[in-house]
DNA sequence: ATCGTTTTTAAACAATTGTTTAAAATAAGT
DNA sequence: ACTTATTTTAAACAATTGTTTAAAAACGAT
């Protein structure tokens, strides 16, 4: 233990902000090194090259965006407060960094090797027992016969979107960040709505 | 008329491909030439320089984006009709470009300037007078009471994100090529059949 | 064929890139 | 205090970047 946070760790965020905003490919190491306010030199001291530091932060990006989830999922609810939950903890999670969604996208595409599960989301995922809490739901009937990667693609998409489309949006409406963080709110309970009544339909319908 | 396909022309092709692949800072004035067969000195004498090119691409992109969508509005069809359309020719759209989404989205975080109404696409839409169409429909009772950049947001979510998530999918799910596919078959019609359920909530549920 | 214009090229430009080397500064161990 | 190991720096490295310059090639009109 050298210093309240490590350089190690000052490296790691200033590169996670920097490669946030302006992709691998869109930034420098001088620039990363600059914001930290070291020497280039030390970001190949303590990760070997650029490339390495960039697949160490997309990484743990991939990891924040699980994690998010899994932390619903672990929770003693009935599903359809879990799917609630999830909503409303993404649109809150995804409101506080909306680069990401754009990052793990654009940084994915970027790495054409993607090791993606090194990191064993899937197995973090399935230690939550959601996938058998869903196979029971849609056998008994109350939750929709889907495909879980359908599942799955419909809450991303509604979730994650709508966040990394913002600059589409205010293009071409013609808004500025305030209206748009007012449809925002909106789609919030849009997204809620539309999905629970898809996945679960035989529920009530206007609480 | 000097060539069959101007140099112009060509240039603008290759560009395209790369700069959709790559992103802009993401590959060189030099690869691209390359893959033309051409000096890269032609790109400046066409094309002022890396950035003028990349804009022009860019607003091609969103010209498609949007012509697609105006083809479908035009159409002398109910509006539950059109959303099934929009929805079937947005996915066709799509899985012939399906690099499309991404590039627009990381190419407009690029470009702090953004000019993006220069084309007027806002004009484009409503030119098909589909505001009115839907005004129209939701005062009927017909259609859910949403503000149109909702309804938009709703459309674009769950066409574009399925198309552009491929490798995180891939990634996670530890699924190949097929039964992606597989999944995106299945997610257009998942889709068409949330969407038009919320949006038209009072018609027939199961045809 | 000849002249002027357009198109294309080779070469050079200065700036920036990621990375390495070797030395300096700091910390730790004895 | 002295020695060793760790951390940090300045400087240099070769390669690559976008762009420009000036000359060559191709073309069009007369």
């Amino acid at each position: 233990m050298k210093k309240d946070v490590s350089t190690e760790q000052k490296i790691k965020d200033a590169a996670r902000k920097v490669f946030m905003t302006k992709g691998f490919s869109g930034c420098t190491t001088r620039e990363i090194a600059k914001s930290v306010g070291i020497n280039v030199a030390l970001l190949n001291y303590y990760f070997r090259s650029k490339g390495k530091l960039f697949e160490l932060i997309l990484e743990a990006a991939l990891s924040d965006f699980v994690d998010s989830m899994v932390e619903v999922f672990k929770q003693d609810l009935p599903l359809e407060s879990k799917t609630r939950m999830l909503i409303d903890k993404e649109f809150e999670f995804l409101r506080k960094h909306p680069e990401l969604p754009l990052f793990i996208h654009a940084g994915l595409n970027q790495e054409s090797d993607a090791e993606l599960d090194q990191s064993n989301f899937l197995g973090r995922l399935h230690k939550t027992g959601i996938f058998e809490e869903c196979e029971k739901a849609q056998e008994e009937g109350s939750m929709r016969k889907l495909n879980m990667i359908n599942v799955t693609l419909l809450f991303i998409s509604n979730c994650h979107f709508p966040i990394m489309s913002k600059k589409l949006i205010c293009g071409i409406y013609q808004i500025d960040d305030n209206e748009h963080e007012a449809r925002l709110i909106e789609h919030q309970e849009i997204v809620k709505e539309m999905l629970i009544n898809y996945l679960f339909p035989n529920t009530n319908k206007h609480a």
